[in-house]
This record gives structure tokens, sequence and C-alpha cells, in this order.
DNA sequence: ATTCTTCTTGAGAATGGTTCTCATGAACTT
DNA sequence: AAGTTCATGAGAACCATTCTCAAGAAGAAT
């Protein structure tokens, strides 16, 4: 008999040696990583994983709002694990390293913005990128 | 002789057939959009002119900041004219229409935040996405 | 432990937006 | 009109990401 259905974060989803190994290094890394880093890493850490099962691992965590994304500029999709909750982040350009940030001033000037323009199921994108002090006293 | 060498905008760039097409759709569209769908609408139009051209043409005006670009949430690269000056996006993410938004209190609230964890040469994105008013009737 | 089912993996192909190449054409100078 | 330099475009190349599908592994049932 088939096991019954999960409405769960996790239905579905069996525990692999792949999946712990990407989930681990996501907990080791404070800064934003590309998924081709992260599989570089796990390969010359000397995991045995394909870049698929990479992106499909990172995909999937992200569906699970465990893991977050967003885009540099150049157009990768960048992947951390943060807390919970909604929250934006203060990236250095040159290291990844990130600090998450609130600003619940901003969250309500967006969505009256919208609101008095008529706009409805209103989603905002908001990153701060600099250089943090490290990288720029090296 | 060359030709003297300009610290102008437009330094080295010739007014051609192709060139002036891409600014003129600019001019007509108030919506943000792709390279492929300006040059669609290009070909449509009657317009002879190569998908490379349309490329280099937006990106050359991005460069003199004639134009503003974003990425959609699908990565792909979007282009409209706008104002001058720093300003922010309320996109509607189904035909694109754009309200141009500024928010003082969060340009100072970036600022603050990169400051206060040690950040310099600060930059930010910020743009709300929506559902236009037209398109939510529609 | 063995079988069975279903999910997962991975090598390589496919996708899709964007950039590059380079021979030809057009713009501007003289 | 001739010469110089920049612009164009067809197609190839690039590159991050997704897809395909046969083989492997996890968990459930027995
Ligand atoms: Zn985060
Ligand atoms: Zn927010
Ligand atoms: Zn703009
Ligand atoms: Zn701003």
């Amino acid at each position: 008999m088939p096991e019954a259905i999960s409405e769960s974060a996790n239905a579905g989803q069996r525990s692999t040696r792949q999946r712990r190994a990407v989930s681990a290094i996501l907990d080791d890394l404070e800064a934003f990583a590309s998924a081709q880093d992260i599989h570089d890493r796990l390969t010359h850490g000397g995991e045995k994983i394909g870049l698929s099962t990479v992106y499909r691992n990172l995909q999937s965590l992200v569906d699970a709002q465990l893991v977050d994304a967003l885009r540099s500029d150049e157009g990768e999709v960048l992947y951390r694990r943060c807390s919970s909750g909604h929250h934006h982040h203060l990236v250095c350009r040159s290291c990844g390293r990130t600090v998450e940030v609130e600003g619940p001033t901003v969250e309500k000037w967006a969505d009256t913005i919208a609101a008095d323009h008529g706009f409805t199921e209103v989603a905002h994108t908001l990153e701060i990128f600099g250089t943090c002090a490290s990288c720029r006293d090296a």
C-alpha cells in the first residue's frame, strides 16, 4: 500500500546523501553562493554529486522556503540559508557576506504606493549591495 | 585626420536607421519590454534590423543612462525609457505597464543600514511588482 | 532480508537569453 | 569621390539552467 499523502513541506521527499550534503554546505555558508559554487565546494570536498542534483535540491529548498534565492547583477541565482520571515539583504559584492535586514517602513511604503496606483497581488524585491569592511581593508 | 575625441555620451556614435528605430520605439512604449519584444515590434512594423543590433543599441542606451534596465523574475532583462534621476518602478507583471516612484525615506534607510554595518560603495535595487487595474479587470 | 514501488540521481542533450565573430555595408570626414 | 572607421547582421558561441530517461537508492510491506 502506498504511503499516505501528506501536506507537509517534505511530502514525498527522501533523505539522500546528496540532499543532506547540499543542506549541510548551506549551513556552513554565511554568504550567498551560486549553484555552481556549491557544486564545486561539494565536489572539492569529496562528495560525488551531479550538477543537476544540486540545482534540483536547491530549488526544492527554495520552494519549501528553507533557503532564500536572489539574482546577482550578472543574472546568476544565488542561494543562502536565511532566517524565516520576510526580510531583505545587505550583500557584499566582493565576498557575498550577507546581513539580513528588516524595514517595516519600506514594506508599508511599497504597499501604499502600489495600492495608490490600483495594483494588486503586490510583491517587491529590495537588496542592498556594497563592499563590506573586511573586503575594503583587504 | 581622425575626428576629435569627445567626452559626450554619444562619443563616436553614428546615427543609423537602426539606432533611430530602437530609440523611437522606446519613446512609443510606456512599458518595460525585453530586447526580443522590441525586436519583434520593429520587425512587424516593417523595420529590417538584426537581433544583435537591437541588443547592442539597447546596451549603449543603458550605458548612456538614457534607458533603464531591470531583470524580470524569469531573468530576462527589460528596458524602458525613463525620466532621469534616481527612481524605482511599480511594474505590472502582466502587461509591463510601469509607474516611476520615488522614496526618499527608503534611500536614507538603505544608506543608514549599510553604513551601520560598515559597508561602502553602496547601491540598492528596489522594484515593486503587481497586477495593474486594467489587467485585473481583463 | 527480500521484494516492490516510487522517488532520486546523473550524464548528456536541450533551452533560451545574451554575446561574440567577422565579412559586408553605411556614416562621416576630407 | 575616396578613405577611414564604426555599425550591422547571420550565425556561432556562451553559459546558466532545465530536461530526459535509464539506472540506482530509499522506504514500505511482507
Ligand atoms: Zn535571506
Ligand atoms: Zn520587504
Ligand atoms: Zn526607470
Ligand atoms: Zn533608490
